[in-house]
DNA sequence: GTCTATAAACTGATAGAC
DNA sequence: GTCTATCAGTTTATAGAC
């Protein structure tokens, strides 16, 4: 049962993707959505109440999943490529959604009732952290390796392939595959111990 | 001599890295350079061509840098290393103006005028893809790497890197150097053929 | 639940004095 | 080169009829 309310925000969505919170006008959404302006404000207090109601959605159905996917598996390399396919999923799945929240949530935080989009962003990367500190504790992944900054590629890359990721690429599933093949093989050809860090 | 002009400039790159283009204003511009928003009009002919001025000063500074880096070492691994060199540096020597760049280049080019940041993004990532591709050739990297998820994965993380970068972070080259390293020997341990593609 | 109409505030930009 | 003053357009949001 969508209801009326989920139509329109489906339309803000789209709308705030393609052109920004900022310079999205409640007359383009309610243009888009088949009714004037102010029709909108039967379901909605303001325009920040859509976007709010857009990104708490978007991250109570995320943190959902990903702690779903914590306790599918102790192999820790196999979580992180489980996590890596549910995120690149989301690209897929969610992409308005997503490119809402990659590009505004820098600004939105500002705004105290938005704070809730900090501890989201500390909560995920708390997964990946975990996942990768298991990973070494297992003697699979090297204990050298700056969990921080390799948890920084894989969000940085996700966010970044909201933007050219596009139906006429491959699979997303392959994707993901091909990308954390990256991460945990390298790139290098490995013959002997050449492909070994010198330091 | 740092112009009048300049000063402007610089103070505009900031505020549009805070807040972003479209939510800036003029006015708040005209403040913090200390002077009424109509008189930033003696110096520019709009808002917009602020943001031009910013860019192009940027693009034209990258573009020179990449080719001097390009011809320097036949080298392809070292050549990515240069090339990671430089661009981190760049995300803390040009933070505001590469923000501005990466937030707002996706609506900006939806004008006729700001269609140079195609252009720029193409011949970057054509220097990328042909240190890959020379690697490739050398044997040292893998044929089997996937040239442009590669690049996504570099141009996305460096994007993302004036968002989390701050002082008081490790020098950038140390983040560029283990950034590249994580690319190129992967994250896992490497004993025998265990840390090889199952593919 | 959607409309018409409009208030109230803000925005980029201009004209002309100094 | 900066100011005062202001225009013309746009924006979010509200009030009240249907």
């Amino acid at each position: 049962m969508a209801t009326r309310r989920d139509d329109i925000l489906d339309v803000a969505k789209e709308i705030f993707a393609e052109r920004g919170v900022k310079a999205t006008t409640v007359r383009q959404i309610g243009a888009r959505a088949g009714m004037v302006s102010g029709s909108l404000y039967h379901h909605f207090g303001s325009k920040l109440d859509m976007v709010d109601a857009i990104l708490h959605a978007l991250c109570d159905e995320i943190l959902a999943r990903y702690e779903e996917i914590a306790v599918s598996t102790d192999d820790a390399v196999e979580r992180l490529r489980r996590f890596a396919r549910y995120a690149f999923s989301l690209v897929a799945d969610q992409r308005a959604a997503l490119v809402v929240f990659y590009n505004e949530a820098r600004y939105l935080v500002k705004d105290a009732r938005f704070s809730y989009l900090n501890g989201f962003d500390r909560r995920i990367e708390g997964y990946w952290s975990d996942a990768i500190d298991a990973g070494v504790a297992q003697g699979r992944i090297r204990a050298d390796i700056d969990t921080r900054l390799f948890y920084r590629v894989i969000r940085d890359t996700i966010a970044g392939a909201v933007d050219w990721y596009g139906p006429k690429d491959r699979p997303i599933e392959d994707v993901a595959d091909t990308f954390i093949g990256i991460l945990l093989y390298g790139i290098l050809v490995h013959d002997g111990d050449r492909a070994v860090p010198q330091s």
